[in-house]
DNA sequence: ATGTAAGTGGTACAAATGCACCAGATAAGT
DNA sequence: ACTTATCTGGTGCATTTGTACCACTTACAT
């Protein structure tokens, strides 16, 4: 057992670690995680890791909780900004898309391993639930504040198609200003769609064709 | 260099090692893709990896096409299916959802990692943007038998929503009928803004508040 | 049938990895 | 100042891992 580190320049060695750790999952995936190779790329001695940490596991849980409290502490602070700088609800969706697309593509790709690491670790589910309400909130503070009429019932959609863009532009990646059209459009559908009313929505539903039967 | 498998024996054995990677990285991340546990888990001698493949990143390339094109080929029956059984979008919306939505987790976080995997390796791209394509393809079918104005455009943001959705199922699942109903707004929203046009979009659009300045 | 290419299964081994250990240095509490 | 807990950096080692090797069997073309 290993208990949290008494004097500083020891917390800041122990957080060394860890970011170096979150540099090498993004870059190389998990298989990047040796404890070797996280002390050599904090410029620490092979041992380090293995003083902080009871295992390499425990390292890797450690980073992803660190990784995702730094995320919400960002999404805080963008959304803020965007709120306060946009002056209309396409303004601010414009800039919180432009943001959100603007983000480092190895932040991005070591959030998502959090995630998929979570799916096969219950013990991360927590942290990672807390960070996924977190970014709902923010979602629902700014859809509440736009006038949306169910701000928490939509919100999870909001940062669902958020990631989904986030996730296929790291696979496949295309130009900045289709990505951004593509954005701004889905975020726009998904405001109007929540300042509607149900009736209101079903009358446009109504609207659509019927699928053709073969 | 190894060359295609030239008899049927072999090439099914070749599959059963991708098809056992494939569970493998899904179980246990990219660490646990070795060739030892990859022979095991297809029951077949620990040489055989290394006879069918040059190097374990090979195999696991290997091993992320196949799937791409398992999935390909499932998504291609279901939108096939769930148009000729839907009767209104909304229906069609729903069937879509739901048999997203109960997709096993295996094989939606084996999807995702290999999107990861794509960030890193570039080899990987033209595989994922194929499978990437084909899915907003099928999208953009959908959508265009609906009636949407502009179903290429929309189809990228549907794709996303749904993967961004499976994404965040995977790190915090919720109560199904919860999910769903988040998922079929979500597909709603897209589906209705889809059909309205942008004179319409900015109406609606105008008629959110102004988001409250500090 | 018979020779050759393809496939099989077992073993071997160097390298990398996780983790343990420990002697000395440093900081904190008294 | 002194003592104790904390931290440091180096080395050692058992396991696991990737890959090479090879004797053997099976399938296929001739």
């Amino acid at each position: 057992m290993v208990t949290e580190p008494r004097q500083e320049r020891s917390r800041a060695r122990r957080e060394a670690l860890l970011r170096a750790a979150i540099e090498l999952l993004a870059e190389g995936g998990a298989r990047a995680l040796t404890h070797r190779a996280v002390a050599a790329r904090a410029g620490l001695p092979p041992a380090s890791t293995t003083y902080y940490f009871d295992s390499i596991q425990q390292l890797t849980d450690a980073a992803l909780e660190l990784h995702v409290s730094d995320r919400v502490a960002e999404l805080d602070a963008l959304v803020s900004g965007a709120l306060a700088a946009g002056d209309t609800p396409d303004e601010v969706g414009g800039l919180v898309a432009t943001a959100l697309a603007d983000r480092a593509a190895d932040v991005i790709v070591a959030q998502f391993e959090i995630y998929l690491e979570a799916a096969r670790n219950p013990a991360l589910r927590p942290t990672v639930a807390e960070a996924l309400d977190a970014f709902e909130q923010f979602a629902a503070r700014a859809l509440k504040s736009l006038g949306a009429r169910d701000p928490e019932g939509v919100a999870p959609a909001f940062v669902a198609v958020i990631d989904g863009f986030a996730l296929h532009r790291l696979a496949r990646p295309r130009p900045r200003e289709e990505e951004l059209a593509s954005l701004r459009g889905a975020i726009r559908a998904l405001f109007v769609a929540a300042v509607m009313s149900d009736a209101e929505l079903d009358r446009w539903s109504r609207r659509m064709r019927q699928p053709p039967k073969p």
